[in-house]
Parts: C-alpha cells; sequence; structure tokens
DNA sequence: GCATCTCTGGACCGTTCGGTCAAGTCGTGA
DNA sequence: TCACGACTTGACCGAACGGTCCAGAGATGC
C-alpha cells in the first residue's frame, strides 16, 4: 500500500486512465495498456478481475476522487465564489497543461465511450456537481445549484475547446466568461 | 439523387450518424451498422469503399453542414446577437429532444473518438466559430469573435450536461447563463 | 528446508472484428 | 433482346480482440 516505487497495479491504472483519456474505452486495447505500464497479461488479469471494464472502472473512481479533492482545494480557501471558480479554473488549465495525457474531459470520456451506463456517469457527474453546490452555498453564493451548475457546464465546454485548440487558454477564458450574477459583483455597485 | 424513399446509402448514413452518436465511432461495429440500415456488408463497401471510416467521415461532413446551416437559421432573422444565440439555444434543445438519436453533442464524438484525427476535428469546430463571429460582427456584437467561442463552449458544455441528465433544460438554461457583456442589451433600450 | 501465498509471465483460445470477393439482380439504352 | 453498368447479397478471410489458464518466481512464516 506505501510502495516507494509504483506498484504493478498502479501502472496498470495510470496507463489505463492515461489511454481512455487520450482515445476513449473502446478504443483502446488491453495490449496497449499493457504495453504502457510494462505489465504482462496476468497481472492485469489478477489485480482485475474483469478486465479491461474492471480497470476504467475503478479509473473512473479515481477520476471523481480527483475532482472532489480539486473542488474542495480550489473553494475551500476562497473568500466568495466566483474567487474559488476561477482558483478551479487555473487548476484545470494548469493540469490541461502539465500531463500530455491529460487530453478528455473526464466527463466526456465516461458519457460517450465509458464502461459505466449513462447513469452512472451522469451520477458521477452530479457528485461534482453537488460538492460545488455545497461550496456555493457556504459562500452564500445566491441560486446556489444554479450557479454550480453553470460552472459544470462553462467548464465542460471551455475543456472541450482547449482540447481541440490544443491551448489552455479557453479554460483560462472562463473567469472572464463567468461575469456571475454573484452577490458580491467584481465593480462594486456602490 | 431524388428518390422517394430513402436509397441504401442514406439508410446507411442515418445509422451511422446515429449510432456514432450513441456509442461513439469505436464503439459502434459494422455489423450494428448494418442491422440498424437493414443493408448487407457489400453495400457499405460498394458506397464507402473504405469502409466504416469512409462513412463516418462523410456523416461528419453532414453534421457539419447541418451545423452551420442551423448557424445560419437562428442568426439572419436576429436583430442582435444575443437574440440569436437565444434561438440557436432553442433549436439545440428541440434537435435534443425531437431524436433519440441524436445524443451526443457531434463535437464530442468527433474529437474525442472520431475517425478524423483531432486537428481535422479542431478544424471542423472551428467552421462553426468562425461562421458564428461573422454573424456576430454583422450584428454589431463587441468582440465578436471572443463572443463566438463563448457561445460555443457555452452550447458544449450545456449539451454534454443535457445529456447527462437526459434532459434539454441545461441547453434552455443557457439563455439566462449568457447574460453576455452585450452592446445591444436584452431588455430593449426604446 | 519447506509449505504457502501473492503476484508475474506468456502461451493459448474462441469470438468478433473490419474488410474482400465473386456471383447475382435489376433497370436502362441500343 | 441483349449487353452493360450500378447496385445488392452473403459467404468467407486473416487479424486482432478480450479473456483464460497454469507454470513458476519471490517473499513470508514456521
Amino acid at each position: 500500500m506505501t510502495d516507494p516505487s509504483p506498484s504493478t497495479r498502479d501502472r496498470l491504472l495510470q496507463a489505463g486512465l492515461s489511454l481512455f483519456q487520450e482515445q476513449g474505452f473502446h478504443g483502446t486495447s488491453v495490449a496497449e495498456i499493457l504495453t504502457r505500464a510494462k505489465a504482462p497479461k496476468g497481472s492485469l488479469y489478477h489485480h482485475f478481475p474483469d478486465g479491461k471494464s474492471d480497470l476504467a472502472r475503478v479509473a473512473c473512481r479515481m477520476t471523481s476522487d480527483l475532482m472532489l479533492n480539486i473542488i474542495a482545494r480550489a473553494y475551500d480557501p476562497a473568500v466568495d465564489f466566483a474567487e474559488g471558480t476561477a482558483r478551479m479554473a487555473e487548476k484545470f488549465a494548469r493540469l490541461f497543461e502539465r500531463d500530455a495525457h491529460w487530453r478528455a474531459c473526464p466527463v466526456q470520456t465516461l458519457l460517450i465511450d465509458g464502461p459505466l451506463d449513462r447513469a452512472d456517469g451522469a451520477a458521477m457527474l452530479q457528485t461534482w456537481i453537488d460538492a460545488t453546490t455545497v461550496q456555493a452555498e457556504r459562500l452564500g453564493q445566491q441560486e446556489s445549484d444554479r450557479a454550480a451548475r453553470t460552472v459544470w457546464s462553462v467548464l465542460i465546454g471551455s475543456w472541450t475547446l482547449a482540447r481541440a485548440q490544443d491551448d489552455p487558454a479557453p479554460l483560462r477564458e472562463m473567469t472572464t466568461l463567468l461575469n456571475m450574477p454573484a452577490p458580491t459583483p467584481k465593480e462594486p455597485p456602490r
């Protein structure tokens, strides 16, 4: 559990995750995963008895946890919802820049081509929206639910554009795009 | 060309298009396409010599033409950019409701899992953004380019959310979301 | 030393895949 | 009536697929 070098299981997960995001679930073969992970076939079916879809399910859960983590780290130190959202957009932009593998938005991978059925993928996305709603409420955002859905709508769209253009700019533009109908407007009304 | 009943070629295109949008390119087998189109294998390879990817490329072009058509029909009669955008959102919401097949946003199908490489998919998307930019300019929208990109960003995100929730509401909410920094505000100044 | 258990390694399997092909049908013009 | 081109039909193919299986390596406890 506390391995110094990444275990075979971890390498498989990492390889699968990146390939699914690059090529989609059905577009990725087991052989490709094994090659990238430098692992033999038997190991995959030892750690993930149900094979490719099993591995993909675990990878989805990891992604979801990462998302929830990002949400928390973005909004926790913020003083209002707009600031937290800006932080989150920046985090995603960095993520996009850092990892060549981090290409497709996980939401899309899940929903279009994933091993989960549509309902499961949708439920996972809803988890993220809910976490964002809670933060919006905490920070005194009006219509917290709608605000959270808006953030994710724009985030997903911006990510797609970023991927298409191979440039994180759309993610950074999110902040100016969302001149939110916020209770704490940027230009003080008084 | 002016067939009364849909030709085999048309049936193949229609079947392929809907399946690709439902399941992605790699998630759809040739056999499925043939079953839905009620066509034998040879016909497919007669009309589309390069097979599945050939059919998918033609289907992509069809989709792109449809998009450009929708953009034109939405913005042409509009008096300002915001009105045209609202029209377009409504058109997409209707499209989403009408066809059970129209599930995945074509952009995503193209970019994630398509037969086109990323650059080609991106170029197609850029075509739509450009067409929207032209309309924005025509309608006196400030920062027409950024406005057009914003519209598509939000449109793609809303579509994804709509698909996840199996409900066109997010597409309809676009209008309120985009309280655009518009030169022609929504409440008529006169 | 030995039994045991976890994990690795890769040969092997049946199925399904995308694609080919030759035979056949049909409509049309000479 | 016949020849011809456009299109249909489904049997067939090799390759690649996801998955199974078991022999063995390596660590651990006794």
